[in-house]
DNA sequence: CTCCTTATAGTAAACGTTTACTAATATTTA
DNA sequence: TAAATATTAGTAAACGTTTACTATAAGGAG
């Protein structure tokens, strides 16, 4: 196990300067004897040199790094928002030092911190949880930032956001058009606003329909689908059973319709449900899931784009991306309805 | 936007020595004067400086990332996998690098080599390719490898791998036992070992049963799930239609089924198919999914415990983990038998 | 043939840290 | 009270690069 090989060790062995060599290996039109060049490129190959980017970067204070934070990456939700970023910064050449927060804050400021010290030129995060103070003194470091749930008010900040609300909204109105009126929301702890904002949307839609039942079921885990039997034994324990769900995501919808099903509930016939999100496998499953959905590719592509233009000096801005009904099979009109 | 403060600064704002203040931060037991400690805290809130990571780095060598190489991130098994090297490497102190292969050889070997000027400890890599020069490149580098894939004969390199002869073995095997005498296997292109091995399994089981149907049909695409639907396609097209599929993965296994179930040909009355990985919503598709399983989490947690273990001085090993036969709804006996 | 330019290469400072030395006090020990 | 030790802090070199300057030789313009 050979110690690694620094320039120095190249302009030895070429017998040059390691100006010489540091120029070879930038590449920048300066000129060089073929040569000279011929004998570095022996000497680099003969010590298989491979350059230090972190000398390198503290020279020039050029990091290629970007870093994105998520909250999991076990929702195939968010592997596709980091496809969709990766395929951005591939193209201008850009690295991803990808974190997951495991939606824990502490752990989330953590991550924040070592890639602040990283020296990433850029962020991309979901949800930091509205902690002004953390998102301040990213942008103020000099660092782009965008964020893909949090509308904070500080202009320097770009967003790609989602109309969660109006998704909801949308949910509910198609089950109330099935004749569902007692339809409870099943949810992940109210942590995120995104998910406020889903239970914003549930609740405005009963109320302007008129509709008194409306039951909220949060658990304080965070595990996503496991969530969907623990959500579905506590729906069962309270008893005055909805009729239809909706549920956080199409996460924790697949959780509780497995539960249901097990327990001899079965979907849509006893229980219409709703997801969120439409990933990819929603419309294999067992029923196809009925789904709001959200452009998650998409939103890492404008998010990195957003990102790349900022760092280029342009405006911040903020993109507001819409929901989309899609209906598959698990809804359905209500026993009784015609 | 202000420049980033450096130790520079908070060393005059503190009025001490930068060598204070660095050992302030390293908090390694040099003994300061509370008083000193306090206005070094003073400063570097007044300035919320950030230390330099990079900076660090060239000096103490003492980097705390490990690369990690996966094809893709968009079949679910992987994430898994990267779930399980966190889970180690977070408990370590040590961060990931993640990187997405696309299974594009060029591509690949281009992370390696950043990810090495990135000065990664270790790497954790799912195929490489056999590129024995790449692999004892990066070993001669002193940093260290564990391999998801590659058995290569390099005894400085870990290895965590799957029994994939043995599952499509199992896989086969079922499907003969419900009566299947025409079995045909759909799989991406056949560049990796991983599906060389499933192949072996699958030729294997029929030799050993005297079964002189097989049916490879090969795409030439990476697509895993958009796959399915060329796979099916071809297999339709080509005709002597088989009675039940091995699929390379459970990703492409969806995109078989949601071809062939749009084509008017049911599963499993028609046809049956049996996945490979197990993904963890293989078990709420539609139909659920008989599969091969393979341990995704645990293979990636003990990835990292053996690449932390090579870091730490003690010998690489090889571990095989075993496969497993979970039987679901998408296999049944052959229309006729009994 | 002198002066200018071009091609080529070297010197040394700088980037932000850590740390081996050194140095100055304060405290203990004999 | 002198010597030894503990406490506290500073100086400067080093890590692997890049790059502004400087230097040399060679070729052209006048």
């Amino acid at each position: 196990m050979d110690k690694k090989a620094t320039i120095n060790d190249v302009a030895k062995v070429a017998n040059v300067s390691i100006a010489t060599v540091s120029r070879y290996l930038s590449n920048n039109g300066y000129p060089i004897k073929e040569q000279t060049k011929l004998s570095i490129k022996n000497a680099i190959e003969q010590l298989s040199y491979t350059p230090n980017i972190v000398g390198r970067m503290l020279k020039t204070n050029k990091s290629m790094d970007i870093g994105v934070i998520i909250p999991t990456i076990l929702n195939p939700y968010y592997p596709a928002v980091i496809y969709g970023i990766e395929k951005k910064a591939y193209e201008k050449g850009y690295n991803i030092l990808l974190c997951n927060s495991q939606r824990d804050a502490n752990r989330q400021k953590q991550y924040v911190n070592t890639l602040i010290q990283k020296q990433v030129k850029g962020l991309i995060i979901s949800s930091i949880g509205d902690d002004y103070l953390l998102y301040s003194d990213i942008v103020n470091k000099g660092i782009g930032l965008v964020s893909l749930e949090d509308e904070i008010n500080l202009n320097k900040v770009g967003k790609v956001l989602f109309n969660y609300e109006k998704g909801a909204y949308m949910a509910v109105l198609h089950l109330l058009k099935l004749g569902h009126k007692k339809i409870a929301f099943l949810t992940s702890p109210l942590i995120r606003k995104s998910r406020r904002d889903i239970l914003k949307g549930y609740i405005n839609c009963l109320k302007d329909n008129n509709i008194a039942y409306n039951k909220v079921v949060e658990i304080n885990e965070e595990n996503e689908y496991e969530n969907g039997a623990l959500l579905g034994a506590k729906l069962l324990k309270e008893g005055d059973l909805p009729t239809a769900i909706l549920a956080v995501n199409d996460m924790v919808a697949y959780g509780i319709m497995q539960y249901l099903t097990q327990n001899n509930i079965s979907i849509p016939e006893d229980m219409s449900i709703v997801g969120f999100d439409d990933i990819k496998i929603s419309k294999m499953m067992n029923p196809a899931l009925t789904t709001i959905r959200q452009p998650s590719q998409k939103t890492g592509e404008l998010a990195a784009s957003m990102l790349f233009d900022i760092l280029e000096g342009k405006e911040s801005k903020k993109i507001l991306l819409e929901p989309e009904l899609v209906i598959r099979a698990s809804t359905k009109k209500i026993r009784g309805e015609i």
